[in-house]
DNA sequence: GAATTTAGTTAGATAATCTAATTGAATTAC
DNA sequence: GTAATTCAATTAGATTATCTAACTAAATTC
C-alpha cells in the first residue's frame, strides 16, 4: 500500500542528541557547550513562538508585524506628528517597507494618512476607529495565547523564569539596539 | 536644520509599561495577567533571537530555515531514500515550498537530487560535500552564536533557564505537533 | 535662485511560504 | 491487462515582508 510506504519513508524524529554531537564537532574551542545547547534550544522555541502567535493572528486576517505596527499608533496617537520615517526608524525596517505596510492597513481602513500642513514633504499617520475596533477583537485572544505558553510551568518556575526573560530581552536589545 | 528636526519626530521607546495597561482593558476575564505579560516578552524575545541569529548567518549567504534542512539531511545523510516529500513532512511545509528550497540549494551544489530506481517518481535528495564543508564552515560561528544569547546569565541562572528551557518547549513542540 | 537635502513613493528584486494545476509513474479494480 | 486512480514532484501564479535604487516634490542651504 502506497500509504504505508509513505509512512515507511518518514524521517525520524532525532531529538536534539545528534545536534549536540554534531556540535562536540564543530564547535570554537572558546565556545561553551552548554550555553550553545541551551542557544540552540532558545532558537527552536523562539520559532515555535512565533508560529503559535502567527497561527493565532491568522484567524484575525493579520499579522504578527501589521498588529505591532498597529500598537504602534494606538499607543502614540496622541502625538500629532507620527511619520512613516519615524515608523521605518522605530521599527528598524525601511521607509519602502513601511510603505508597504501602510498600504495594506489602508486599504482595509485600519490606518489613515493624512499630508502635514507644517511641512508637505510630511504624511501623519494614525489608526483609525476600525483599527482599533481590531485590535479590540484581536487582544483578547492575543493576551490568552501569550499566557497559554507558560502553562506547563508551575508558580515556582514561573517566578524564576520572569527574571531571565526580563534580564534576557534587555541583553539582547541592547545587542540588537532596537525596543519598544 | 533638518536633521534634528528628525530627532525631534522619533517616536519615544515607552518600554513594557504601556502594553500592560493596554493589556488590563483588554484582557479576557480568566486570561492570568502575570502570564500574559511573561508571555509577550517571550514573543519579543523570540523575534531578537531570530533576528540575532538572521544576522550571523547572513555573513555565509544562507538562511536559518535552509541552514535547517541542510542539518536535517546531514543527520539523515546515512538514509538510502530522503525525499521531498518527507522533507516537507518533517519541517511542516508544503511540497512546493521544498521544491523551492531544494532548487536553490542545488543551484549552489550544496545538495543533489538523485531519481530513485525502485519508485522513479521518487527522488533522493542528499547532501553534497561541498554542503558539508559549507556547514563546517558555518558551524563554529553559529555554535558561538547561541552561546552568547545566553551571555548575560549568571551561572545559578542558567541552571534554572536549563530546565525551563526544555520544559517550554517539549509543551510547545507538543502543542504545535512539530519537532526535531 | 540654484544646489542640496529630505520625505515619501515607485519599481523591481529576493525569500519563504501558499494553492491549484500538470506530468509522469505506480497501483488498484475490474 | 487495460482503465481509472493515486501518488510524487514540479510548475505556475499568488502573497507577505523585506531590500536597494531611482524618482518626485517640498524644504533648506549657500
Amino acid at each position: 500500500m502506497a500509504k504505508e510506504s509513505t509512512v515507511d519513508q518518514q524521517l525520524p524524529k532525532l531529538g536534539i542528541a545528534p545536534y549536540l554531537q554534531l556540535m562536540n564537532n564543530t564547535m570554537a574551542k572558546g565556545t561553551d557547550r552548554k550555553s550553545a545547547q541551551m542557544g540552540l534550544l532558545m532558537l527552536w522555541l523562539s520559532d515555535n513562538v512565533l508560529d503559535v502567535i502567527d497561527e493565532d493572528l491568522s484567524a484575525f486576517g493579520i499579522t504578527e508585524s501589521k498588529l505591532d505596527l498597529l500598537l504602534l499608533l494606538l499607543l502614540h496617537e496622541e502625538r500629532e506628528l507620527v511619520t512613516p520615517s519615524a515608523i521605518a526608524d522605530r521599527l528598524g525596517i525601511r521607509r519602502a517597507s513601511v510603505t508597504a505596510l501602510l498600504d495594506w492597513l489602508e486599504k482595509r481602513k485600519w490606518i489613515a494618512r493624512e499630508q502635514s500642513a507644517k511641512d508637505r514633504r510630511m504624511i501623519h499617520v494614525r489608526i483609525t476607529e476600525e483599527g482599533v475596533d481590531l485590535i479590540d477583537n484581536v487582544l483578547p485572544t492575543f493576551w490568552a495565547t501569550c499566557a497559554s505558553l507558560l502553562d506547563d510551568l508551575d508558580a515556582e518556575e514561573r517566578k524564576l523564569f520572569e527574571k531571565i526573560l526580563v534580564k534576557l530581552n534587555g541583553s539582547i536589545e541592547k545587542r540588537l539596539g532596537v525596543g519598544r
